[in-house]
DNA sequence: TATATTTCTTAATCTAGATTAATTTTTTCA
DNA sequence: TGAAAAAATTAATCTAGATTAAGAAATATA
């Protein structure tokens, strides 16, 4: 199982054999049922942690008391509460598994300790960041240009499998829109 | 002028002298006027810039030929289109000057050559990446819970020298509403 | 295999913000 | 310092998507 991150990395750096093996002793294997809570409002991010499998979503209950869901995270994707884990202030952020999950999780000291020395390690963090950033950056510019309907085409069209993992209100809040709205979009285009 | 860039990376990491001096002296100098294009659309991204002085605005233009902004750039921030300068893809942003500025740029050769060597050189643009991604979701939150209006009075309050120096249009497009919109916030307001 | 729970749909009504079109104010620069 | 350009305002009208309120399907669970 933690083969899928070792495979993960090595597809961006290769560390020295050692340097690898020890960050991979690091990571301790978590495994989440469906609906389960990774991290809830209020408490402190202590981790980073990897998703072999499975799927959450990191959301957040605005002032009317509506779930928001900022993203969803998958396998081969890390997920975590920066603000949290870098700031030690308390999330305002939920993640839940949205299907029954394994991930491999690390601490802060153990991360810090990891990266203080590893050459490769902070690369691969690096880079892994410049892809989620283009990835952020693609988003808003959807955002910003696309209608809802043409935002729910779009995500479809780039992710047709994905759509078929999560129940059709959590993509509508991810989108931006209403469960009612989704509907409305996905009426229409049948006829 | 160096020192705002030698200044930034000693607030994050300690490189030993010779590693900072060598990427230093990678970094040319380059001055912008008011309204000239650091990046225009369908140019390919080949370096990366620290902004010295002055403010940019990174932007696209919709299908309806709308502006839209996607980030302002100051002071102490790096600015490029990573879309373009990772995957050697032609640039669909444009990113200009909205006052006289004074940038420091490197090309993609000399960066990697640099990321190849230095371990706190990696560290300082991870740390870099985390902190933009933090605030990037924090928008991403805001966008999904707030009210034009209250986007504004929030951004106003968070950034009460900023909202100066820049024209107004430009603070809606990149909030995500029109000028007149704007306008009507602000006459609100004022009664 | 029936019942409870969760998810999805439909339809009527409402509203935040867009659009359009002038007009006014501010800034630029010859 | 005065004309032109750029930026900001106002007001009337319009619309994408929200809200509200049922009801219908689908899924889970006993």
């Amino acid at each position: 199982m933690i083969d899928t991150l070792k495979n993960h990395i090595l597809k961006f750096v290769s560390p020295p054999k050692s340097e690898l093996q020890e960050f991979l002793n690091k990571m301790q294997l978590k495994r989440y049922n469906n609906k389960e809570y990774l991290l809830k409002e209020q408490q402190y991010c202590t981790h980073q942690y990897f998703i072999s499998k499975g799927c959450f979503r990191f959301y957040f209950i605005n002032q009317k008391g509506i779930e928001k869901i900022i993203n969803f995270g998958i396998e081969d994707w890390w997920i975590s509460n920066f603000d949290s884990f870098i700031n030690k202030s308390p999330s305002e952020y939920n993640i839940q598994a949205v299907e029954d999950a394994v991930v491999f999780k690390i601490n802060k000291q153990d991360l810090s300790a990891i990266l203080a020395n590893s050459l490769e390690l902070n690369q691969y963090f690096r880079m892994i960041h410049e892809r989620v950033r283009i990835a952020d950056q693609k988003r808003i510019q959807y955002m910003y240009s696309l209608s809802g309907e043409e935002l729910y085409t779009t995500f479809r069209e780039y992710n047709p499998h994905f759509v078929q993992r999560v129940p059709q209100y959590m993509l509508a809040s991810y989108l931006g829109f209403t469960p009612e709205f989704l509907s409305k979009i996905r009426a229409n285009k049948k006829v």
